[in-house]
RNA sequence: GGGGAGAUACCGAAGCGGUCAAACGGGGCAGACUGUAAAUCUGUUGGCUCAGCCUUCGUAGGUUCGAAUCCUGCUCUCCCCA
């Protein structure tokens, strides 16, 4: 994997790049849909590259892992041949499941202990073992084995669990260096950032993760319960220490707002589930603001979800959505996932434009007022 | 013509003398959602000059300190037998 770092704007950290990867190349900044179990909830992996014109996709190795297994995965030649996308794949380690399972696993040094969320049998992730299945998974960009430290952490446990990630990462290099590939092309493993809230852990997470030549660096634990404020300028601490030469990813996050500031602090790879599950449950989000599609206001209105939308969906009317979605028809979940993940991918892609051309910053106050209005 | 059952808030349906503005479902309205245990979850749903008051349980009366709950008339529904 290589990246090429074309621009750095002056007045900011916005940088543009691009990425080249076996299964193609990825234009930073950019935002990764989520597919967790192997699919973009309600979206053809056709519609995700021609109409919302996405570059690289996301899989859980929990998920995949628990269902349908790595066995079928592997016959299937890897994810790519299973789910009939031929971009680039990246798959997030379960160690955000870790975190959000609660009180249904247990950490130890060796790994975590935890139990199915489909039958409750046990299961154990180590670092090795989380490799061994993301090499079989086939994914592009396979991530570390971590614990998502809560927002809320208090710094004595923040710590504890950094150093268990630290350890942990180290034992995941070791392990992916001694593997090969399954399927004939590379793979890359990014580590990831933690320290919680608290900016002296993090910067001895940064440093920690530098000490491996590694193609990409991710920053996790944020937008995980601590203040907005607090996760840009825990991003800030992070970018500011990390490899200009290599892309950095701020995991999970977030609202379109969120990206943009991301952006502005030196972030050039973003995920998160919001424009799929919010759009299933009513939540669009567009050039001119957010929209409820739920609400009453929208039932009789018959002007485009988003008359400046860059897909195909955007031309069916509000009240149409409003039907549909109310009625529980999937089409409804489809078309406002599809409209959610066109427009992410827009604005990261005129995100894009405006840091080549120099005009970031002003472009993007002005968005972040908008982004924030509800219609 | 004879016998029986029933009418409860937007809909369905509990309640069967006080703790009932009335359980529960649905529907409606609103909110939440950030490396997806989510096509999920939460709140709210008679009115008002709102820690109180007013109007509501087919309808008109009655019994009672007190009724959606008991009695009588009326109206309407449904079922069975002729």
């Amino acid at each position: 994997m290589d990246f090429n770092l074309l621009t750095t704007t002056e007045n900011s950290r916005a940088r543009a790049g691009v990425i080249t990867t076996s299964h193609g190349t990825i234009e930073t900044p950019i935002f990764m849909p989520v597919g967790t179990a192997g699919s973009v909830k309600g979206i053809h992996t056709h519609d995700l590259k021609e109409d919302i014109k996405a570059q690289i996709i996301l899989g859980n190795t929990y998920h995949l892992y628990l269902r349908p297994g790595t066995d079928i995965i592997e016959k299937a030649g890897g994810l790519h041949k299973f789910n009939r996308w031929d971009k680039p794949i990246l798959t997030d380690s379960g160690g955000f499941q870790v975190f959000s399972l609660g009180d249904i696993r247990k950490l130890t040094e060796e790994g975590a202990r935890f139990q199915s969320h489909i039958d409750g049998s046990y299961h154990m992730f180590t670092p090795e073992n989380v490799m061994d299945i993301q090499r079989t998974i086939g994914a592009d960009i396979v991530m570390a084995f971590d614990e998502c430290t809560p927002g809320n952490a208090d710094f004595v446990y923040a710590k504890k669990s950094l150093e268990l990630t630290q350890r942990w990462l180290d034992r995941c290099f070791t392990r992916f260096n001694e593997t090969q590939p399954k399927y004939g092309y590379e793979q890359s493993l990014f580590p990831i950032v933690q320290g919680s809230t608290f900016t002296e852990l993090r910067k001895i997470a940064v440093n920690h993760v530098k000490t491996f030549d590694a193609d990409g660096y991710a920053i996790g634990g944020l937008s995980v319960g601590e203040p907005e404020e607090v996760m840009y300028e825990i991003t800030e601490v992070a970018t500011a220490g990390l490899p200009e030469n290599k892309p950095r990813y701020l995991m999970g996050v977030g609202t379109p707002v969120n990206i943009l500031e991301s952006i502005e602090r030196g972030i050039d790879m973003f995920d998160c589930v919001m424009p799929t599950r919010n759009g299933r449950n009513g939540m669009l989000f567009t050039s001119e603001g957010i929209i409820n599609i739920k609400n009453k206001k929208w039932d009789n209105d018959h002007s485009p979800i988003d008359p400046n939308g860059t897909s195909f969906v955007d031309q069916y009317s509000k009240a149409y959505l409003r039907h549909l979605i109310i009625s529980g028809e999937m089409l409804g979940s489809q078309i406002a996932s599809q409209h959610n993940l066109a427009f992410y991918l827009w604005l990261v892609k005129t995100a894009r434009e405006k840091i080549l051309n120099g005009d970031f910053v002003s472009w993007k106050n002005e968005m972040v007022i908008k982004l924030k209005e509800r219609l």
